[in-house]
DNA sequence: CAGGATCCTATCCGATACTG
DNA sequence: CAGTATCGGATAGGATCCTG
C-alpha cells in the first residue's frame, strides 16, 4: 500500500505523494485529534489534573470517554499517571516531554480557530446562531 | 478571544476553568482534527489537487467521506473549491489563507509525532514494528 | 475519588448504485 | 470525473451501576 499512488516518482517535487498512507503514526496522530485527546492535552498544558478536575474542566466528556482517553494517551506516552495511594485515592495526569511537545502545536492549532472566529460568524456553518453559552 | 483560554494562569481561584466548553470553535476543531480532515489538510498544504488526486492520496478514504470532508471544510472557509466546466469536469480543491493557518500547526503535529516514532516503538502501541517505507 | 463493566443508542463510514 | 443517495454493519460514546 504505501508505494502506490504517490510516489509518482518525482523524487524532487512530488507532488501529493505523502504519508498518510502509512501506519503507526496514523495510530498516533489518530489518538491525538480524537474527539476528547485534543482538550485533554490542551488541559494539561498549563498545570496537571486530577481525574475529576479533568471531568469538570472538559465540559460534556464522561466518564467513561475520558478513562479510555487517558489510557490511550498514557500508553502512547504522551501522558504520565501518578497515583497517590490515600483514601481516597487521588490519580494525577500530567504531560510527558513528548506531550508538551504535540500539545504546543495542537494549542497553537485552537488558537488560530479561535482567534479567526469572533468575527463574521462563518457563513454556512451548521452552528446555530446561538453562540450558546457552554456548548457542548 | 475566547475569553481566557489559558489565561488561568495563577489567579486565584480559577484552576482548570476552560474553553473547551465553548461552541463555535469546537466544532471546527472537530472538523479540523476529524478523521479525514487532518490529512486533506495536510495533502492540500503542498499544492492544490484535484478529487481523485485526493482520494488517491489519501489511502483508505472512500469517496463519500471524501466528498463529505470537502464539503465540511470549504463550508468552514478551510478550502476553496474551484469548478472547471469541462468534459469531464474537473474539480480543484485548495486551501484558503485561513487553511494553511490551521494547517501549518497541523503538519508540526504530524511532524513531531513521526520524529518521535522511529526510535523505539513506544511499547503499548498496537502497531507492528514494520515501518513502512516512507511512511513518513 | 478513580475507574471498570454493561447496556444501548447515535453516528460514522464503507459498499453499492445512480446522476450530471 | 465528480459527485449524490441509500442501506447496513461497525463503532464511538453516553448513562447507569458497581468496586477498590
Amino acid at each position: 500500500m504505501v508505494g502506490g499512488v504517490q510516489d509518482r516518482g518525482t523524487e524532487a517535487g512530488g507532488r501529493y505523494d505523502v504519508f498518510h498512507t502509512d501506519c503507526p503514526a496514523r495510530d498516533m496522530v489518530d489518538h491525538v485529534t480524537s474527539r476528547w485527546g485534543v482538550w485533554v492535552l490542551i488541559s494539561l498544558r498549563s498545570n496537571d489534573l486530577r481525574f475529576f478536575e479533568l471531568r469538570e474542566s472538559i465540559h460534556g466528556i464522561s466518564e467513561k470517554m475520558l478513562a479510555q482517553t487517558l489510557r490511550v494517551l498514557v500508553q502512547d506516552g504522551l501522558l504520565w499517571r501518578k497515583v497517590e495511594p490515600t483514601t481516597p485515592p487521588q490519580v494525577t495526569y500530567g504531560l510527558t516531554e513528548f506531550g508538551h511537545e504535540v500539545g504546543e502545536p495542537l494549542t497553537e492549532l485552537f488558537d488560530r480557530i479561535t482567534r479567526r472566529l469572533p468575527p463574521g460568524g462563518r457563513p454556512g456553518l451548521a452552528s446555530p446562531p446561538a453562540v450558546g453559552p457552554l456548548t457542548t
